[in-house]
DNA sequence: CTATTAATTGAAATTGAATTTCAAAATCAA
DNA sequence: TTGATTTTGAAATTCAATTTCAATTAATAG
């Protein structure tokens, strides 16, 4: 079993909540699909598997996996709830391309080191953050 | 005539369009108004000035504004889209106290810096970005 | 000033994603 | 296996965002 699974596992456990196949197959396809998945898309990939499966399943499993920190929602800037894996990823920003729809994942510690020192400065305490940049990829912007 | 309502004007000119009473109006609250606005938020001000004036009308007008680059769309967390004035404001960041809704403008010119930076990295050409970083004010950490 | 034309308005309808409801089905502990 | 409890999928609902449309209004030409 993928530590994934076993910490969706034993979140469920603790919870009293049940281990379905349906939240066992709707984990196994998000974790493998390493994008920025919106519930819909999600939906119509597990759908291909398991025709009978909701997207009110969907949506309800891909919460608890937020809660249980293995996915995390991200906003790309389109009008929907994306999200990601968290669990094994560390945190990272966004570039997005605004015309292929790419979008890479970076992280820079001197860019994070002066966002808590910005804080500091306010006094605030900040608990989490994002940042995007919109723009075009190599590829797009030739 | 604020600077604001002179570009507001040249450019529904330009584009053939007409200034009414309802978009007057609107802008001089949106101007008046140094927050983030929903467009039911400033529909609901604008309404006690003018009691006929619809949501439709609001969203439109507030649509304009973003186009003449007197607003401009933020999204602050929860999940609606907010406007904030944009002429005679200098880009900022955001920090949004997640306990009692305050917001602090901020900027710090090492961070744009270093987010071009990393932008060359990967070889992407930024246009715009965004940082909304969510913690506690001095306030409410308290 | 008045007529004409084209844009604008507000109410109501529509959209689309997110979320909830509910009766039938499935899980799991005893 | 049983029985209590949770889960499921379809359909309904919610809620903001957006569009439709007939009536109104602004701008321009005469």
């Amino acid at each position: 079993m993928g530590k994934a699974t076993q910490i969706f596992t034993d979140f469920l456990k603790k919870k009293d909540l049940k281990l379905t196949r349906q939240r066992q197959e709707i984990l196994k396809i998000f974790l493998k699909t390493d994008k920025h998945l919106s519930v819909e898309d999600l939906y119509h990939i597990v759908k291909k598997k398991d025709t009978s499966i909701g997207m009110a399943t969907v949506f309800r499993t891909l919460k608890l996996l937020c809660e249980s920190d293995i996915a995390k929602e991200v906003d790309l800037g389109d009008k929907r709830v994306r999200y990601e894996p968290k669990f094994g990823h560390e945190h990272h920003d966004h570039l997005i391309c605004t015309k292929c729809g790419k979008f890479i994942e970076a992280m820079d510690p001197e860019i994070e080191r002066l966002q808590e020192k910005l804080c500091k400065k306010f006094s605030f305490t900040a608990h989490r953050h994002r940042m995007e940049i919109f723009g075009l990829c190599k590829k797009c912007r030739k």
